[in-house]
DNA sequence: CGTACGATTGAAGTTAGTCAACGCAGGTGG
DNA sequence: CCACCTGCGTTGACTAACTTCAATCGTACG
């Protein structure tokens, strides 16, 4: 059986600062659980009976209208915390991007615990207060930015968060090349626009030699001020 | 002097639940002030220093481009929390719409308090959950919703945020009648549109009968389900 | 080798943005 | 008291950006 002393994300998820006796307790409450790509997690507006942190892969939250226009809302890497504690419904819903390893709790036994145990409490307000932050630059990016300018800010986020959840060598700072966790139309879906507008605009990068499109999914930011200037 | 117990969102803001003990202390810490309507509370990527409660009024929180466009990323009304606690620095400015007033605190202060005060840590949390999950509804509204659906729900929460504080006559849910707290332009920065795109919008939706601008800055909604159908 | 799916490219269409003129109401001063 | 000014909002004509629709490409996979 997996537990916590063993975790890859143990210092840096939410479950850092806990002490032995505590990360046995909880350990007690989660279990881990496998999500191939393309997999829901939790659906939109079910009750979310669960909350979850991410150990390895990439996962999409997104929100949807009623007649199937998708926007995702937030992307989880590993030791992000998923799901909405304390008695609302989450209204989004969340799909894996790639194969992904997360421990799950069901949400009562995780608010209980919580609300006994303010070190974890202040590490996910610290979580959630950062996700915030995040979610509101990308507000300004989606209300003001124009499709380039999107498109660079797109590709300097995942150069940053790639290299930080290690999906690439061992560098530090962020990475220059990269495989991106989204099909074209998940990119579009990120940026509000559609596949053929991001298409194109990864296309003109390339011809100006900005960056280099080597597969499908891989990326190599040849010119990383020209993206900086692009990005607005 | 004013103090804690005669403040009138004692018991919506994150100091409920505090004892008076509590309390007492949390008001040796913190002060009123008045900010006036156009008046600056924070600025972006300040050091922001502060963290406040709004007591009275509607502020914005903006997001700038270099080359002055403009994103409100959110809107703070009474009894709501500003600022962002625990070391990092606020990425918003925060601006008063209207006259307004609030309970300031060194973000020092306020961070070493919350540390100590579970229950306020906590209260904290489930507001800053809430408002994450406003802001990515409107990630979704930003992202795909077209202008006369930006507008509609725009309306539709501009008419149950003003209700529940208490804007208009003590009614219970929605208010059918109220006074925008922004300019047409500060509409178009929520939205991400122009002022000439709301302000035809607007006037297309008077001209359907679904509303009444009987002011400026006055709204009466005659039709919500058509509004609601509208929304998307 | 052929199929299928995602990605790219092209041409045409729409939406919202831009630029510019005008309207209206509130405030100020003659 | 009225004329004028000023700031915000509205309206119109035009434009640009992005979307839509449609065809084609390329590669992974059976």
């Amino acid at each position: 059986m997996s537990s916590c002393e063993t975790c890859v994300v143990r210092n840096r998820a939410i479950c850092a600062g806990l002490d032995n006796q505590e990360i046995l307790a909880l350990n007690a409450l989660g279990r881990r659980r496998s999500v191939s790509a393309g997999e829901p997690l939790i659906w939109e507006d079910d009750d979310s009976l669960l909350v979850a942190n991410v150990i390895e892969g990439v996962l999409k939250l997104t929100s949807s209208t009623e007649d199937g226009r998708e926007q995702i809302v937030g992307v989880a890497y590993p030791s992000d915390f998923i799901g909405r504690p304390f008695g609302q419904t989450s209204k989004a819903s969340v799909v894996a991007l790639t194969d992904a390893r997360v421990c799950v709790f069901s949400r009562n036994d995780f608010d209980r615990f919580a609300r006994s145990h303010p070190e974890l409490e202040h590490k996910l307000l610290e979580r959630t207060l950062a996700e915030l932050d995040r979610t509101r630059s990308w507000m300004m990016l989606l209300g003001r930015k124009t499709a380039p300018e999107k498109i660079a800010t797109f590709l300097l986020e995942m150069s940053d968060r790639l290299a930080e959840s290690g999906h690439t060598p061992i560098t530090r700072g962020p990475a220059t090349r990269f495989t991106l966790p989204f099909s074209r139309q998940q990119v579009a879906d990120v940026l509000g626009l559609t596949i053929e507008t991001v298409s194109r605009q990864f296309t003109k990068l390339k011809n100006e030699g900005v960056i280099d499109l080597p597969a499908r999914r891989d990326v190599e930011i040849l010119d990383r001020p020209a993206l900086l200037a692009l990005a607005g």
